[in-house]
DNA sequence: TTGACATGAAACTGTATGGTTTCCTATAAA
DNA sequence: TTTATAGGAAACCATACAGTTTCATGTCAA
């Protein structure tokens, strides 16, 4: 997975709240696309976007698609803020430990 | 300061290293096109855009303008990563914890 | 087995984005 | 007081991006 294609996911706000709520449960196109302004194949591509940034997972159940979250990818994103973070606060050191500890 | 503009800023590979570079000091616009196959308004326009999302700071020095990385602007970022890092890892709620204490 | 529903996919559109070239302004140094 | 250096700004360009409409496909239910 390269790590241009999460940032860019997660560069975009409506994306973001997508992430957001994923992160209550499983949702098809149709569930996330009541939720937004915009049409159906719109929030597609964003799922597919998100998609190929490994931020989410599909599986097809009957007629529709289920969309999971996959959080373990925005650790490629936590690494990245980490190295910054020893320029802003001492007590974030623990991120990086923490980070470290579970790519083991 | 806008959380999308945070989100933009770091969305594009050259900007991200931009800030890697700057992490190690100021450095004026020459110095920092120096360092990339790109014309010199190419690169100014990054900065400025970094400058939006609040990542950078400029002043003045002679006929040299220096730039200045403000990871500050990142703890936006680790705030929303670590909403997520819940449900990659406990171990992760220190860094929650830790922004949170910075922000008083 | 027909109709409704959930999604996929293609074609198209306007605007944002990342880049260029060219020219202008300000400061330092000879 | 010229000349070189550092940066700002405008105009322009190609492509990427977020969105739309339209149509095709696959599955469930009556």
């Amino acid at each position: 997975m390269q790590e241009q294609l999460v940032f860019r996911a997660i560069s975009d706000p409506t994306r973001r709240s997508i992430m957001a709520m994923l992160s209550d449960g499983e949702r098809s196109l149709n569930d996330i696309t009541a939720n937004y302004e915009m049409t159906r194949p719109a929030v597609a591509k964003h799922l597919k976007i998100l998609e190929r940034g490994g931020l989410i997972s599909v599986r097809s159940q009957g007629r529709e698609r289920l969309h999971r979250l996959q959080p373990d990818a925005l650790k490629t994103v936590a690494d990245w803020v980490n190295f910054f973070s020893q320029f802003w606060d001492e007590k974030l050191e623990n991120l990086k430990q923490a980070v470290e500890m579970d790519d083991e």
